[in-house]
Parts: structure tokens; sequence; C-alpha cells
DNA sequence: GTTCTCACG
DNA sequence: ACGTACGTGAGAACA
């Protein structure tokens, strides 16, 4: 049998130029030559291993074509050709021209038409020949028979994909190629821009062509069907017909087929070698050049077929999921009967003492001048400990009288026996050390109990006693008002009603407790979550906060005034760039600027609500394009800087303590995680040179101390690892090799010293991207490659971690039996879409159901290594102490002294917190700054 | 108050 | 057919 080789160029050129989206080849005259590139490599590639009898390349025109005349929208969505690929165009045909290719070129027609035309033919004129058709294009298919196939060049040297009607048929899941033709009328084509019939994508299609065969029978026989798809159907019918018509590849293009033109014979050296040259391409002409004759006339083995693809997360559940579960013993506090108690002055005071210790269990809630605990005065206390029964002690606005008030409460406070329930405890806890008391015995937080029952929904307390008490408590803002500068102060509130809300809050949040704990006694695994972790690191998080960071104002101010001047300087020439000025930090404005009054290429589609896109992913792409592009990129950059964090901080530093006291919350995230706000002390700035800078202002508190730095490596990956138990993945890790790297060297299928920075960086990717469960797609535009190419990434790490995709399955299943997912430690996360109808809803539960365990878990990990840590420090009257925490790092304020004993021990606890079956390790640094302690 | 953008793990 | 990697918080613009 002998082999011709048809290409479809301009499908190949695109195909090329988005490949090298994110990272272009660019000569050293600034030619972007990554489309002619990858069609060189294609063409080489099929050469060398299929080595063609025939070849020839179909090239599209600029005349309009029947499809432009009879359906005039054809192809007119379609974005107007990239630059890089208009230029590339000239190159891609001297190249064809040098290799002795013949252009397969005709006015009026299409590459596809008249590559049918010529497979048609060509298999008609000679029994002994196959022709294989070299396109991405899947609208190929319906030309496809015994001797012609489509061949779909793939990258990363990995296995072509052939296709014969067999492969085709199951491709579509349709019974004859023809077929191919319908499906296309009726979903469509959003690059051809052929219609289609509305509301109807591949899946109807499928369904409708395997019940009626083509559209024509479809058409006649809509009486059959029902609902919006009949209408449609009917009211579309004409453009059904219509796609149809585009969608037909024509094969009778009026030309001849000349055998003997389309013979291989070997490249034009003469004209091939300065190309070459000037395209710069000095390996590909050594492959090319360095062999005598390139294109060999032999006969060849047959190309092997690809295995077909996997649909990652195909499901065929189709029901909806159930009502959510809801709480039913409600009671309604209004028609109880209570008792809210003034308790005025020492004697009383003493008086209620009295009852309080002779409790185990008392609930209290206070009340105090600001949100911030730092910086809040005590205004009352309330407690009750028996339902439908509270007290409120108010205090003087006084602090020594206050104390003096205080101090017998301690004797319920720091009473070991007595169990202190609140709300948010952790506030109250700082507020109260404030005045020297420390909250002793156990705790217990119907927040963060809530947190754990529903770590996704509300736990606040006006919530937690609608949904279990279906009671509507007083509101805050009844006393003071709306939040923000209008808002009052607690100290003005009338003493009678501040009594009734206060002592109402200790009451509703004591019997809120018996329906929390109802609900968790039946997940045992969640009361151990909350007693045994959570509620002991409430303690840690509020010693953290109380101590607070230093920062080196002086460095602030000077960094502020650079970065003042610097957004000066990018502002003017970013000014001068767009012709006029405007507000840059506008995303409106300047999507106006950039698109409409410089007319530069969007790129991306609109946001929904009609505006251009401007993020960074978008902006980065013009750069090469415009330099008003990068411009706005710096500009952003150091607005941020400045407005985030340089200014931002000095403005938060207590005016008591002189340091900076963030506030970590504890029943925020859906996985578990700590978050932290005014200030977030999560997100300072690691990523870009001039933002790392900004670490430098956190500093020890004095010379004596050191900042420390102890983070977790790889975390979240060794995780996965020992949960999946992949034997590969485990290995590597505990060998302590460079898990990105043997990765790589895996997926790629080379040696371990064989991996490139490039290789690495991709396996890298893939590494986070398996972590929160993967999308070609995602994995695509994360590393700028083609979906395609992403895929048989993924596939391969498939094949080289076959657990890990056991455990990915595995997790999903677990969520759709269960109705969630869990952690090491057996902290939920319920994923009520996982059943959903909806694909998008659904695969986001489906992702969710492969990251939260992960994420949970470390974060399980962390919690458990800061209350140890935590305690030790306590326990040895250390003088360092835990300032920080960012989900996979511990930040500490150490002594000098203490620096080498310190270190061991937080490395050990860290490393031994949870034993999951895999080795842990971290990286721990000291500086004068938390800079240096990277 | 919502949207966009961008900082972190 | 759709939109697409997981989890956060903050500042500025705009409605």
């Amino acid at each position: 049998m002998k082999k011709l080789f048809l290409f479809d160029a301009m499908a190949l050129i695109y195909r090329a130029h988005f490949a090298f989206a994110k990272t272009p080849r660019i000569s050293s005259k600034g030619l972007n030559t990554s489309a002619v590139f990858g069609f060189a490599n294609t063409i080489l590639e099929v050469i060398q291993k299929e080595k063609p009898d025939y070849l020839g390349v179909a090239f599209d025109t600029p005349a309009p074509t029947f499809r432009h005349v009879d359906f005039p929208a054809y192809k007119a969505q379609r974005q107007e050709q990239p630059e890089d690929i208009t230029v590339a165009i000239p190159y891609v045909k001297k190249l064809v021209e040098a290799m002795d290719i013949p252009l397969l070129i005709l006015d009026g027609y299409e590459a596809d038409d008249i590559i049918g035309t010529i497979a048609k033919k060509a298999v008609q004129a000679n029994p002994e020949i196959v022709v294989y058709m070299m396109t991405p294009d899947k609208d190929y298919g319906q030309l496809v028979e015994e001797r012609i196939k489509m061949y779909k060049p793939a990258f990363m040297g990995k296995g072509v994909e052939v296709l014969g009607p067999k492969e085709v048929c199951e491709k579509w899941d349709i019974q004859n190629v023809d077929q191919v033709i319908d499906m296309l009328s009726l979903m469509g084509d959003a690059v051809d821009n052929i219609p289609g019939i509305p509301g109807v994508g591949e899946k109807t299609a499928q369904k409708l062509i395997a019940e009626y065969g083509s559209l024509e029978n479809l058409l006649a026989n809509t009486a059959d069907l029902k609902g919006k798809l009949k209408e449609n159907l009917e009211n579309y019918a004409e453009q059904g017909r219509m796609s149809k018509h585009l969608a037909r590849i024509l094969c009778e293009v009026p030309i001849d087929y000349q055998e003997e033109r389309l013979l291989a014979t070997p490249a034009k050296r003469d004209l091939l070698e300065p190309l070459l040259e000037e395209l710069e391409f000095r390996t590909l002409k050594k492959r090319i050049l360095g062999e005598e004759s390139p294109v060999v006339v032999t006969k060849s083995k047959a190309p092997k077929v690809a295995s077909n693809q996997i649909d990652l997360f195909a499901s065929s559940i189709e029901e909806e999921t159930g009502p959510e579960p809801s709480f039913t013993n409600h009671k309604n506090l209004q028609s109880t009967a209570h008792q809210y108690h003034l308790v005025q002055g020492l004697a009383a005071v003493k008086q209620l003492i009295q009852y309080l210790t002779r409790q185990t269990s008392v609930c209290f809630d206070t009340e105090t001048t600001s949100l911030l605990a730092v910086e809040a005065e005590l205004v009352g206390i309330s407690f009750a400990y028996r339902t439908g029964e509270a007290f409120y002690i108010p205090f003087p606005a006084d602090q020594t009288e206050a104390k003096e008030l205080l101090e017998p409460l301690k004797e319920v406070f720091e009473n070991e026996k007595i169990q202190k329930i609140a709300q948010n405890i952790k506030y109250d806890m700082s507020v109260l050390a404030n005045y020297g008391i420390e909250i002793k015995g156990e705790i217990y937080d119907t927040m963060l109990a809530h947190y754990l029952i529903e770590p996704e929904k509300r736990h606040n307390m006006d919530a937690l006693s609608l949904a279990y008490l279906n009671y509507e408590p007083l509101s805050i803002e009844e006393l003071i008002g709306k939040k923000g500068a209008k808002q009052g102060n607690m100290r003005d509130v009338e003493l009678n009603l501040i009594k009734e809300y206060a002592a109402e809050d200790a009451d509703i949040t004591l019997q809120l407790k018996p329906h929390l704990d109802k609900v968790l006694d039946k997940n045992p695994k969640g009361k151990t979550l909350l007693h045994e972790l959570e509620m002991p690191l409430t303690r840690v998080l509020s010693a953290i906060e109380r101590e607070g960071v230093n920062l080196d104002i002086p460095f602030l101010k000077e960094m502020s005034n650079t970065l003042e001047s610097d957004v000066k300087i990018v502002q003017e020439r970013i000014y001068e760039l767009a012709g006029k000025q405007f507000n840059i930090a506008s995303p409106k404005q300047l999507g106006e600027i950039l698109f409409e009054k410089l007319k530069l290429d969007p790129k991306a589609k609109k946001t929904k609500t009609g505006q251009y896109m401007t993020g960074e992913e978008i902006l980065s792409k013009m750069d090469a394009e415009h330099e008003i592009a990068s411009k706005i990129l710096d500009f952003r950059e150091l607005q941020k800087l400045k407005s985030t964090y340089v200014d931002a901080l000095p403005q938060l530093i207590c005016a008591k303590t002189g340091r900076i006291h963030t506030s970590f919350m504890q029943a925020v995230t859906a996985t578990g995680r700590l978050s932290s706000k005014d200030p977030n002390l999560q997100n300072i700035p690691i990523r870009t040179a001039r933002g790392r800078e900004i670490r430098k202002a956190f500093i020890p508190r004095n010379e004596d101390y050191q900042i420390l730095s102890a983070d977790y490596s790889q975390i979240e990956l060794r995780i996965m690892a020992a949960f999946s138990q992949d034997d590969s993945m485990l290995d590597a890790f505990n060998k302590g090799q460079d898990v990105h790297k043997a990765t790589a060297a895996k997926v790629f299928g080379v040696a371990l010293e064989d991996v490139d920075s490039d290789m690495r960086r991709k396996a890298k990717t893939v590494n986070f991207g398996i972590i929160y469960g993967v999308s070609a797609f995602g994995l695509a535009e994360q590393i700028g490659i083609s979906r395609t190419e992403a895929k048989e990434i993924i596939e391969q790490y498939f094949v080289q971690f076959p657990k890990v995709k056991q455990f990915m399955d595995q997790s999903i299943h677990q969520a759709r039996e269960n109705g969630y997912v869990e952690t090491v430690m057996g902290r939920r996360r319920y994923l009520r879409d996982i059943l959903s109808a909806n694909m998008n809803e659904r695969g986001f539960a489906e992702r969710n159901a492969i990251n939260a365990p992960i994420q949970g878990s470390a974060a399980d990990m962390i919690k458990v290594a800061m209350i140890q840590v935590h305690d030790f420090l306590v326990k040895e009257k250390l003088k360092t102490k835990m300032i920080l925490t960012v989900h996979d790092e511990l930040v500490f304020d150490a002594h000098k002294d203490e620096i080498s004993f310190v270190k061991d021990k937080i490395d050990h606890i860290m490393c031994n917190a949870l034993d999951l079956g895999i080795k842990i390790e971290t990286g721990i640094g000291l500086g004068n700054n938390w800079l240096e302690a990277h």
C-alpha cells in the first residue's frame, strides 16, 4: 500500500499558534515563529515517521466560497486573524515550496473541500493507495472511509491518533460517517459559525441521530417529539438545513488528480537552508539537512492507533439532589417566659458568683466598646446557667473601677471545674485577657460546634437561633445602629435595653448547646474535632492575635514614597501611550481605551456585565502587541502594593501595643483552613521581587529576637500520596526526591536526569492541578499548551500514578454515597451538588470532593502542630512566641538564646503532628525579618 | 452592595 | 451546551 498525506495548512497553523500562545518562539528579529515552527515540526515528524509516498498541502484562500455566498454570516463571528498568523503564512508557503511539496490552492474553495476531492479521487484512481488527512478538525470525519483516514498529529512524542470509519463512528457515537454532517447540522460549530439548532448539543444530537438517522428524517417526524426541543426543531428547521449544507465538505472541486505531481521528492536544499536559517530553526535544520535524503520513499508499516481518550469526569448521574436536611425540633422562645436580671454593684455580683460557682457549666457573653479585641473595653458581662434565666452585670467606664468589679469574677472564669460556653469565645477570651483574666477549664464555642456540623453555613448567633430555636433574637442594630460611621457606642445604650440584649445572648447560646451536641453526637469524629482540636486551638489563636507582630514603620514610610513617585512615572507614560488622561484603576475606562481607542485585540470575551476583561492574564498576552499593556501591569502592581500593604498596614498598628493584631477566623472556610483579616496577614506578597520587599517590614520585637519561619514542604501533595498510597509517589517522597522532577520523568517518559526545567515546571503545575481536581482545560490554560496536549499529559499522569486516579474516583464515589467527604480527622464537607444534573454544579462538587479532604487534612495537621508547639512554648516558659500562621507555615518571634532548642522542637512537632504513613518534611529559616527567614 | 482585580497558600 | 482547577480577604470603582 502507498500512503498519500494531505495537510490542512491553516488548521495546523492555528493549532501550532495557540499551542505556543503562552511561550511563543520569537526570533532575534522579533518575529513570532511559533506557527511556522509548529507546522514544520508536524510535517517533518510525519515524513520521518510515516515515510509517505505522496504529499500535498492544502490552503484556504481569501476569496469567498459557496458557503459565504449561501450564508453571509459564515465564519463572520470568527475573531480576526492574529497578526502572528498573517505573518506566518508566507513563511509556511515558502517552507512547503522548499520541501518540494505541491501546494493545493483554488479560489472559492476551502482546504477541506480540496482535500476531500483529492482524497476521493485518489482512492478511486489507485487501489493501492491509502489517504491520510492531516488535520485537527473534526469535520473531516464525514470523509473517512476504508482507505481514507484522519490523522491527528500529537505533541510531546506521544502516540498520534489515526481515525478510520470505526473510530469516527465511535467518537461521535453514530452509525456511519455521513452522519457527521447531520450531527454538525444539529449541534452547530462555533468555530465555523455553523448555527445548528438552538438548545441542541452533542448529547441531544446523538440521541436524535441514533433514532432518526438523518436531519431530514428527523425534521419530517418532529410530531413524535415534545416540548422545547420540538419547538426549536420546527422553528429552526431551515437553519438546520442550511447548517447541513454548510457542514458538508464538497468533494466535487474542479481539480484534476495528478498522482505523479504529489509524489514525495527530496527537499530543495538551496531554498530550505537559507529559510531555516532566517527562521532560526537550528535544531530543525540539523534534523532535516543532516540527512542526505529527508524524504525517503519506502514501504512502511501502518500507523498505530491511539487509544480512545478518557473523559475525566464523565458521569451518568441525572437525578436531582434531595432536599436539604433541616432541623425540625423547634421551640418558640417568644412564648417562653424568661427572667433577665440586672446585677449591679459588688455585693450583687458576689451573690451571683455564689450561684455560678455551684455550676459545672456556665454560659457567658461580653459587651464591649469595640470589635477589635485588643482595643475593646468591657461594658458588661451576661451569664446564664439555666434556660430562660440570665444575668447582666454592667461595668463602669472607669477602667480601674471596672477591674475591681471584675476581680471577684476570676473565681468563675479561672475555675477549672466550670465549663465555659460562649458564642465566638475567642473574642471574649481576648477581652478578658486584657484585664488579666485567663479562662481556665473546658471551653465550648457554639459557633465552632456549628462550624464542624455545617462548615459552609453561617455560624453567627442569629442564624443559629433561627435554625435551631426558631427564634429571632434582638438585633445589635436595634441597639447601636448599623455598622459604619454612624454606629453608636455600646456605652450609650440604655441599661434595661442592653440588659435584655446581653442576657438574651447568653440565654440563647446556652440553649443552643444541647441542640448542637445532639447533632454532633451522631458524628463522634466531629465531636472529637471540636473538643480536641478547635477548642484548644482557640486559646492558641487568641494568644497569637494578642501577641501581634512588630512592623518597621520608617521602612514602610520610605517604601511608600518610592512607590508614589514610581506610580506617577508609570501613570504619565500610560497617559502618553493612550493619548489622553483617564482613570487607570477603572476597568471600564481602561477597557475603552485599550480596545476601542487603541483597537487592541481583546483576546477574550467580555465579562458577564458586558465589560472588557483587563485582568493580568489578558494584559500579559498583549504586552508584545503594545507597550501600554506592560505599563498597566506595572501600574497595577505598584498601586496594589501601596494601597493594600505599604499604606494600609501602618494604619492598623494598635496604639496600645504598637504592634499589628490580625484576627484569625476559625469558622469561615469550607475546608477547615483558617483565614486572617483586619489585616489579612496571609496574603503578604512574596511572588514578585518588588512585592517581596514588604516582608522586610515584618521584624522581631527587638535586637534580642529573630524571625523564625517553619513551613511544611509539599504538604498537600504528601497527603495526596498518603491517601492514595500510590507506590511511585510514596517512593519519591520517602526517598527524599524532588517530587515535581520525579513526576516529570514519569509523565514525559524520560530518565530523572533528563528532566529539563520546562518539563519540571509543567509537572509541578500538573501536581497542583491534581490536588484541585484537574480538567484538561484548566491545565492547558495554566501552562499555555493546547487542550489536547493537556489531556494527553493528564492521561499519562494517570497511567503512571494509577492509584492517584483511583483515589480521585473514590473521593467522588464517597461523596455520592454519603453526601459528604472528610479529612483524616473526620472534618466533613457536604457536597449537595454531587448528584446535580447540572454539569457545572456537579463538576464543581466533584472537584471539591477531591480537594477538600486534601486541603482540609493539611489544615488539621498544622492545627495539631500549633496546639502542641504553643503548649511546649508555654510549659517551658519560653520567650519565643508564635506570631503568625499561613496555611502551611508558622512564624515565630524567637529569642536568640532559645533558637537552637526551639528550632528542633518545632520541626519535630510539625513533622509528627499526624502520622499518615508518609515522611513529612519542613523548611526552617531564620532572619532579621520575615523575608530573610524564608 | 456588587463587580473587578489581585495578593497569598 | 455550558464553563472549567482548590481555598481565602481587601481596595477601588460603580451602581
